[in-house]
DNA sequence: GAAGCACTACTTTTT
DNA sequence: GTAGTGCTTC
């Protein structure tokens, strides 16, 4: 116990020590939050805490397993794995399945990611008659979950003034009719949206008490990791579920809530005192990760916000270097200037190519950056974007085991209907969905049930739903004897997916059938890694099973993808909010320009544009030795060329932290560019070149459309080096099918693509 | 009912 | 620039 204690500074001790009653611990960037919440813990296991009485609440699912994980290692194996440990959403899940019936959710209800909610509005917009220009998908969306995070009901939101009017102004008077079929289609799928696993945790403990004492007697102990994030029901849960014990204790720090977009409520954690006048308060202001020069620079940007908690994050580190600034003529030639500073960080200091990390605040910024490094040879993953869990091939075969878990799911079953194609076309889809409509009952209830109202479907189509129908239920039946992968393999081959995408034979499909494998293979690793099949869950859920898996996979994100290879060794690639809670040596922030970072919507209000500056805030303090920053004063945005300024955060950096711009390339050509008063047309006429002024200094040629053949490597003046996989037609219409490195194959016309062969 | 082609929105961030 | 949607044609 003292080892465990020995660790920590004194604030940390402190907030560690003293366990019971409300608590709150305010911690800067880098001040060891995580720590002192792994450590309060593991304190309280030590001091005999039953595991089954401690719940701690995370914000990614990544934070709650390396907590879990630390906690384990601190007092060993046995007494922190049964701790609740995880994210809102999934914990509130647990409960609800387990507690659901109250509610009148089955068991296996299915979690709608956003994709499937999308689906469903548009298909909800069509059958109202409703315009989905005038009622974009992403506004119904964003307004429903809103209103959820705010315990609002379809009634609540309709009888509220202040909503309506709101709604007529923007005009789309009818968004609260939207939320009410919403609502109920959700409800007839036996399915609940992200936000539906607070709201109806909150409606669970609001109308059945004996459920809500179940769970404030047994969690004794509740902890909550970055509160600055937490929404209106997300506080109001806790609030209820600590109100038996009080001993709820909450971590953050308001300088680095950055999800008010969607929801969270920074006044939770500025409201904390007002709730619980007996509190303890800790400060946590001693930063052990960054330089003084980046903790003080940090330290001044946020000064600028109005709306903050007075705090003084210090260090006792060294001084260390300057903020770098990096700018650049266009968006391609910032990415060439930020790879040739890694190469060069690289080389002098000989690092590793994780000691780096580049933070963007778009996804879509990834580009540029990414063919700069590839040019310039340095290995990089890209964390987030597109997750594997939403391509298409993928949720069409977890559609498939949605259906098999739970029928009624109607967002998976319109998805599989009909592929692989089985000739179930729109036409009777529509005829479904309007019986489906009138009965209030599911459509797979309809087509099982060979409902009378089908009948002006033709005899040869009821055969095919018939088929369809009997398929999945044998599926069913199998779900009990079979473990998940066993059944995963044998539904992937009897609806012939793979099949279907053989016959396909484009570049795509290849790597779709890849991606259908990779899956299988996370489901075998799932069935191998979970204790035996007859044990079953503390939900009732059958370990092992695909019931099981499906459970996990709902709430997970790319984030929670374990690393391929831990010792791997690449270039970090991710939006600011991706970044959070990570640390790296050296840090790139690209993008610094006005109507990008900040972004051009927070520029409406105050509120939003503090929010940006918190974003750039955490962004800084994921370094510890050296921030640099850039810009480009052009940049290709929705396919077409914008002219841009240096973002107003660049003023805000005092000047004594900031290296002025030099001479970082070798080049002749992007030298001139990082003269200050260079003109813009030079910069314009050096932009054409910088392109591929960097790979060789000749231009790029092209080799003879007829030399090509299957098998030569070959280098392409975007994509880098690849082989020629398959050549196919002639003339002008040549076309070489090339693998590149790290990149994938693509197909490329010869008489377009700027092909060079570089060997046999 | 299916395949091919043209159009258009997309770029904020995520459980 | 691209991916996804919707329209048209067979």
């Amino acid at each position: 116990m003292t080892d465990l204690l020995i660790q920590l500074n004194e604030p940390q001790r402190e907030a560690v020590v003293n366990t019971s009653g409300p608590t709150m611990i305010i911690a800067g960037a880098g001040s060891g939050k995580t720590r002192a919440l792994t450590y309060r813990i593991a304190y309280l296991l030590q001091q005999g805490a039953d595991p089954f009485s401690i719940l701690a609440l995370t914000f990614t699912n990544k934070a709650a397993r390396e907590m879990k994980e630390r906690v384990m290692q601190l007092i060993g194996d046995s007494n922190g794995r049964s701790v609740w440990m995880g994210t809102f959403h999934s914990v509130f899940a647990r409960i609800l399945r387990a507690e659901g019936h109250h509610l009148g959710y089955p068991q296996n209800f299915t979690i709608y990611d956003s994709d499937d909610s999308k689906r469903l509005i548009k298909s909800i917009l069509s059958e109202l008659n409703l315009d989905p220009k005038a009622y974009n998908v992403s506004f119904v969306l964003h307004r429903i979950s809103n209103a959820k995070s705010n315990l609002f009901s379809p009634i609540d939101y309709i009888n509220s003034p202040e909503i309506q009017t709101a709604d007529a102004a923007a005009n789309k008077p009818l968004t609260g009719e939207i939320f009410r079929a919403y609502n109920a289609r959700l409800k007839r799928s036996d399915a609940m949206d992200f936000d539906d696993l607070l709201y109806n945790t909150n409606l669970l403990f609001r109308d059945f008490p004996e459920v809500l004492h179940k769970y404030q007697h047994r969690f004794r102990y509740i902890l909550v990791d970055e509160y600055q994030d937490t929404n209106h029901a997300q506080y109001f849960i806790i609030k209820r579920m600590a109100a038996l014990h009080e001993n709820i204790t909450v971590v953050g720090d308001d300088a680095q809530s950055i999800y008010a977009f969607r929801g969270a409520n920074i006044q939770n954690i500025l409201n904390f005192k007002v709730d619980y006048p007996d509190h303890n308060l800790y400060r946590l202001e001693q930063n052990y990760r960054s330089t003084k020069t980046i903790v003080n620079a940090a330290n001044g940007i946020i000064e600028n916000n109005k709306d903050q908690i007075k705090k003084t994050v210090w260090t006792e580190n060294e001084e260390g270097q300057l903020i770098g600034l990096l700018r650049a003529t266009s968006d391609s030639e910032e990415g060439t200037l930020v790879a040739n500073s890694i190469f060069g960080h690289k080389m002098s200091k000989q690092l590793p190519n994780k000691s780096f990390a580049i933070l963007y605040r778009t996804n879509s910024q990834s580009r540029s950056i990414e063919e700069a490094l590839r040019r310039q040879s340095i290995p990089y993953k890209i964390y987030g974007g597109l997750s594997f869990y939403s391509r298409k091939e993928v949720k069409d075969l977890l559609s498939y085991f949605r259906l098999v878990i739970n029928p009624n799911d109607e967002e998976a079953l319109l998805r599989v209907i009909n592929y692989p194609v089985r000739g179930i076309g729109k036409t009777t889809i529509e005829k479904l969905q309007v019986v489906s409509n009138e009965s209030n009952s599911s459509i797979m209830e309809i087509i099982s049930n060979q409902d009378h109202r089908l009948k002006d479907i033709n005899r040869g189509t009821l055969n095919k739903l018939g088929d369809f129908a009997t398929m999945l239920k044998s599926f069913s039946v199998q779900m009990e004897s079979k473990s998940a992968f066993d059944l995963a393999q044998h539904i992937t081959n009897s609806i012939g997916i793979i099949a279907a995408l053989k016959e396909e034979d484009s570049v795509e499909s290849v790597s779709r059938i890849e991606n259908i494998e990779e899956l299988l293979n996370a489901i075998m690793e799932f069935s191998e890694r979970e204790p035996v099949a007859s044990e079953l869950g503390e939900d009732g859920v059958p370990a092992r099973s695909l019931a099981h898996f499906m459970q996990e996979v709902a709430l997970l994100t790319d984030a929670d993808k374990k690393d391929d290879d831990e010792n791997a060794d690449y270039v970090s690639l991710m939006t600011i909010h991706a970044s959070k809670g990570l640390e790296f040596p050296y840090v790139f922030i690209v993008g610094l320009e006005e109507n990008l970072f900040p972004s051009i919507q927070s520029l409406g209000s105050r509120a939003e544009l503090e929010e940006e500056r918190r974003l750039f805030y955490v962004a800084l303090t994921r370094a510890q030795e050296k921030v640099t920053i850039s810009y480009a004063e052009s940049r290709y945005r929705w396919g077409s060329l914008t002219m841009s300024e240096p973002s107003r955060f660049i003023e805000e950096i005092d000047s004594k932290y900031l290296d002025m711009p030099r001479r970082v390339v070798p080049h002749k050509k992007a030298v001139m560019s990082q003269l200050p008063f260079s003109n813009s047309i030079q910069k314009g006429v050096e932009n054409k070149f910088s392109d591929n002024a960097n790979s060789s200094q000749e231009p790029f040629e092209s080799s003879d459309i007829d030399s090509f053949q299957a098998g030569m490597v070959v280098e392409h003046q975007k994509f880098g080096k690849g082989k020629i996989i398959q050549m196919e037609g002639a003339g002008a219409n040549r076309k070489a099918t090339v693998f590149f490195n790290g990149i994938g194959q693509k197909q490329l016309l010869l008489k377009f693509a700027k092909l060079k062969i570089i060997g046999d």
